[in-house]
DNA sequence: TTTACTTTACCGACCGTTCAGTAAAGTAGG
DNA sequence: CCTACTTTACTGAACGGTCGGTAAAGTAAA
C-alpha cells in the first residue's frame, strides 16, 4: 500500500518545518520538498489552509489509529485506553508518527489556532474515557500531562528523552498506573 | 516600581498573540497593541528579531526570578529547586506570567527556533539540579514532564486544568516527591 | 480525445525595513 | 534667563521583496 500523493505533500511540509523552520512553511518551499511547483500543490489543496487543517486531521487519525491498536493488544490488562496513550508517547517505535504530530501542531497553531479543534476534541474525549477506567482524578492527569510533558519537550527540543530514558519513565509510569 | 517601556511593548506583543493570533503577531499589530507606529516600535527594537529575542530573554529571566523566590522560601524543605518548579509552574498566582512564558516560545518558534536557546540552557540547568536533589531519575523526569503538560496544555488550550485541578495535582506531586 | 496532473507567468496584498522630518525635553555657555 | 545645540521619542510615506493565489497553456496516460 503506497502513500499518497497527499500523504507524500504532508511528509514534504513536515520536513520543511523541521529543515527550514517554521517560519518557512510557505507554498514555495512544500512544493519544492515535494519535488513539484507551487501552483501543483493547490491543485491537490486549494489553499494552505486546506494543505494545513488536512495535515493536522492526517496526525489526529494516526494518532488516534496507533493508539487503537495499542488499545487492543492490552484490551485484557488495567486501563488499556490509558495505557494505549502512555504507549503510543513512550514507545514511540515510528518516529515519523512523533514528526508528524509535533510538526502539524505547530503549523496548525502558527496558522490559524481554531484548526486545533480536532486535537481540542481528541483531548476532551481522552479526559472521559480516562475517568470511565482510572477513578482517581489527579492520577489520571498526572499520567497525561506527563506524557504531554514528552510533546512538548520533542517540540521544542527541550532536553527530549533519548531511548533509554523513555523506557525507563515508561515502567515507572506503568507502576504507578498498576499499583493506583 | 512602574513598567519599562520596552516591558509595556512585550506585553502588546503576547495580547496581540492571545487576540489575533500568532500569524497576526506583525510589527504593525504590535505597535497597535502598545499605542504607536510601527516605525515607533522599530525606534526601540532595531528589529522583529530582536523584539522576539528580548521578549523571549525576558520570559525566561521572569521565570528564574519567580524560581528563586520559591526555592528562598522552600530552602528548608526537601528538594527546594524541584519544588520551586513544581509551585512556579501550578500555583499560578500571575497568570501575566504564564501568558507571557507561553506566547514568547510561541512566537520565538514561529520566526526562528534558535532563539530557544536560553530556555534549552534552562532546561539543561534544571536537569543538572534535580539530580543534585533527587537521587532518582525517572522521578525527577516524571516530575519535570508533569509540569511541562501544564505548560503544554495551556499553550495549545488542550483540556487546560482549572484552579481546582491544579490545586488537586500539586498535592499528588508534593506527595510523590516526599515519599521518594 | 478526454481526464488528471503539472508548469510558466503573473497579480495584488502585505510585511519588514528605511528614511526624512518633527515635537518636546534636556543641557550647557554666555 | 536666554540662546544654541543635542538627545529622546516618535510619525508618515515609501521601497524592495515575498507570499498566497490565479489563469492559461502544456503533457502524458487511458
Amino acid at each position: 500500500m503506497s502513500k499518497t500523493k497527499k500523504e507524500q505533500i504532508f511528509e514534504a511540509a513536515a520536513h520543511t518545518i523541521i529543515k527550514e523552520g517554521l517560519s518557512q512553511l510557505t507554498l514555495q518551499q512544500v512544493a519544492e520538498h515535494a519535488n513539484m511547483t507551487k501552483a501543483g500543490l493547490l491543485y491537490h489543496f486549494s489553499s494552505k489552509e486546506e494543505l494545513i487543517e488536512q495535515m493536522n486531521e492526517h496526525a489526529v487519525a494516526s494518532f488516534r489509529q496507533q493508539l487503537d491498536t495499542y488499545q487492543e493488544t492490552y484490551k485484557n490488562e488495567k486501563a488499556p485506553y490509558v495505557r494505549a496513550y502512555i504507549l503510543a508517547t513512550l514507545n514511540d517505535l515510528d518516529r515519523q508518527n512523533t514528526t508528524q504530530l509535533c510538526t502539524s501542531m505547530l503549523a496548525t497553531m502558527s496558522f490559524d489556532e481554531a484548526l486545533l479543534n480536532p486535537w481540542r476534541h481528541f483531548y476532551a474525549e481522552f479526559k472521559e474515557k480516562a475517568a470511565e477506567e482510572i477513578n482517581d482524578p489527579a492520577l489520571s492527569q498526572l499520567i497525561r500531562l506527563a506524557c504531554d510533558g514528552i510533546w512538548f519537550s520533542e517540540m521544542f527540543q527541550l532536553e527530549p528523552l533519548n531511548r533509554e530514558e523513555k523506557t525507563l519513565l515508561l515502567h515507572r509510569i506503568l507502576h504507578i498506573l498498576e499499583e493506583g
